[in-house]
DNA sequence: TAAAATTGTTAGATAAGTCTAAATATTATG
DNA sequence: CATAATATTTAGACTTATCTAACAATTTTA
């Protein structure tokens, strides 16, 4: 009944593979978690077998309902608490995912739903990713990347996609965080560079890479 | 440098031991992890070689130093839990354990003296148990059995010997809560069972076994 | 104090999760 | 389309934590 915190770890890099592409491979998911192929391939035997994968030797691998429900629930935990050490124990956004790593395998229903609750049912953790409900169901997100918003729009900050430690440092160096309001001034044509004003302020150039990295509240 | 799960939970043990007595024994560990001896052999050799036992074939063991500040630590963190939990998201004294043997194992010290501060710097666990500080000290702990309080005399409950789920739940239908003062009316000769009452409410019978397992504070 | 009982250790096995090296299947390319 | 490159699997090994069965040391007791 009960998965160990390696299967866990797998189901959750599985489920994050097959938002890119429902087929993932074996090469994926040893890049992701960061281990040989052949470990992967003895590890996706024993999945396929408990039938929380479909595995097809060569073919490549899809989730099963059962499977995802568990990739699901463990991306739900790990957000819940990334929030919750935010928000509650006054962690910085770039300081909580080592810890929710840990956390997000601490097993009890109860606790992770009055998480949820005394979070007031939050629809994204620090880094603006979905946290999914208790029914493993994502909200609509319509965000954008900052790099698709014209010149003079003003957007707001909803999230990031890069998510290391130290993009997000570099963020609060210069001061942008979720919520704030950016304002384009003006693309550089030659390296499509931005200069931009975070709520009003002093301006600031962002690069290309920065702008693609911002996620902003969408049309 | 880093102890996996299952070393700390023998070092958690050793400490709960050798709080009776020094020497510790291999039976004793292998009692109360409840597995089998000859795997607590095992693991004592492992424990040696670390240098976070003293050991001798045959002889017992005790902890070093190292050793006693790690087990030390598992059993702040679980107390912190327990109360984290019982206090912020409103569990019961009853439902806490469980959840905090998996929350004992999550390394950071930042989370926990966060944790720490945000309870106020507590004294003791949801059952009375002492939290030890951040450097390992217990603070003194004055608690007496309720079974050698005199009659006539108000005391104040301030924990309990006996964790079992079906004690902690036994004094909820009773009523009796930490920080409840108590009058003993009588105790029966016969088999020093108990007529007591709680808050000056109405009188309610315990047997000796159960005033002995209920701590007040002590004179 | 010698035999019996208890306690503790050693030997050999097993399961989970990982690795490297070798073999095989699939995909890309000249 | 034959071969080269790449992806994947298999085989064999290692580590950690556990077990059972057998053996050894210590302690109890008659
Ligand atoms: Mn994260
Ligand atoms: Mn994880
Ligand atoms: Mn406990
Ligand atoms: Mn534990």
């Amino acid at each position: 009944m009960k998965n160990s915190f390696t299967e866990e770890n797998y189901l959750k890099a599985i489920y994050k593979l097959s938002e890119r592409d429902e087929l993932v491979t074996t090469t994926d998911i040893a890049t992701m978690l960061d281990i040989r192929a052949a470990t992967v391939t003895d590890m996706l035997k024993k999945l396929a077998v408990k039938k929380l994968i479909r595995y097809e030797r060569y073919k490549g691998l899809s989730l099963t309902e059962k499977g995802r429900a568990i990739g699901v629930k463990i991306i739900r935990k790990h957000r819940l608490w990334e929030l919750f050490l935010v928000q509650k124990m006054k962690f910085r956004w770039d300081e909580v995912h080592e810890i929710a790593e840990q956390l997000e395998h601490i097993q009890s229903d109860e606790l992770i739903n009055r998480l949820d609750e005394m979070l007031g049912f939050p629809k994204a953790d620090p880094h603006g990713d979905p946290i999914p409900d208790k029914n493993g169901v994502f909200g609509k997100t319509r965000t954008i990347p900052l790099s698709q918003v014209k010149p003079k729009v003003v957007s707001v900050v909803a999230g990031v996609i890069e998510n290391s430690n130290t993009f997000l440092q570099y963020l609060d160096k210069i001061g942008i965080a979720i919520g704030d309001k950016i304002t384009i001034h003006a693309i550089e044509a030659y390296d499509q560079s931005h200069r931009i004003s975070v709520n009003q302020g002093k301006e600031v150039f962002i690069s290309e890479s920065v702008a693609k990295n911002i996620l902003v509240v969408g049309k």
